[in-house]
DNA sequence: CTGAAGTTTCAGAACTTACTGAAACACATG
DNA sequence: CATGTGTTTCAGTAAGTTCTGAAACTTCAG
């Protein structure tokens, strides 16, 4: 194999390597997460096959995981007049990521706990005395933390990355 | 079986199957998140037996996801003296899970991210041309990133619940 | 319409992770 | 030191997930 890579795709290739492993520990799927490492540090929008290849994956695991990345908007398509092509490119700007993580995040996980628990709630609402009553109180508690959580990152997700860097200084300061 | 069951113990029957499976889309085995939710609304300490009993599963399964939410500091052991067994017993204070839980997925999940992004910059330093140069920006933004968020994170689980909640409260405002 | 280039799908294989059940171990008690 | 009670470990198995490769499909140019 070609040992002639610049320095730089050295540790990329650690990068993406190793982003795939962390990735796994985040609950995300190891290939997604290098091929998301890979287009966020590829200098151009790649190509099904130019993934393929730089991973030593099938033409149908590239393709499922390009897709999913798209429908997790991290990652856009991106055609080429007089190329019927389809290129990928990710979002490389870390604060625009970090919003589209948390809203899909959002939706995916924490939206059907509140769902659970409010369900669980009403089923319990007329248990007034012991375990039952205690039970009920729990469900309303953890609903009215993550509701208020949820709250406090729509706002968050909704500012400037400058607006909130100032938020979080006056936090921190 | 018996069919005796209080309407509570219906709901809660409900919230810890579901709550396992919604376990396993954070990336948390299915197990040990039911585990956690039985704990969370039990009224007593539970035994190994007990829970084993409750979920219809092995003692060897039990016994590890139980010393793992141990090792998470998400439950602990109780002893009652004059009797061997070992109790536990889930955490049910929100603030302190969510503050548990952030700790721990800090030290897990995003430490070690950080150390990869600080290892690729170092490793990149000296490009300052083309793609080079941008990998090691990226690597640096992506650290910068994370390690604010962890800042503003050591700084909101420093906080005792009611001055996060009126800290948030003024963001929200 | 035909063929070339690109895209999508999917059944089964490979791999990873979680679980069981039973044996080994620890420890207190008579 | 034998016995009963509770705890831990682990090899083998089951379940779940991801991946491959090949076939089917779509689109476009000639």
């Amino acid at each position: 194999m070609s040992d002639e890579l610049p320095a730089w795709e050295k540790a990329r290739e650690e990068f993406v390597a190793q982003w795939g492993s962390l990735g796994t520990q985040w609950g995300i799927n190891r290939t997604m997460a290098m091929i998301h490492a890979l287009l966020m540090t590829s200098p151009e929008p790649m190509c099904t096959d130019e993934v393929m290849e730089k991973l030593q994956i099938s033409r149908g695991n590239a393709h499922t995981n390009l897709k999913d990345l798209v429908g997790w908007n991290l990652v856009r398509i991106i055609t080429k007049k007089g190329d019927r092509k389809e290129y990928f490119e990710a979002e490389k700007d870390v604060w625009k990521i970090f919003i589209t993580i948390s809203k899909e995040r959002k939706r995916r996980e924490i939206e059907p706990a509140i769902r659970l628990l409010r369900d669980c709630a009403a089923q319990t609402k007329d248990e007034t005395t012991g375990p039952g009553r205690d039970f009920h109180q729990q469900m309303k508690d953890l609903d009215e933390f993550l509701s208020f959580g949820v709250k406090v990152g729509d706002t968050v997700i909704s500012m400037k990355h400058a607006s909130a860097l100032q938020w979080a200084m006056r936090l921190l300061g």
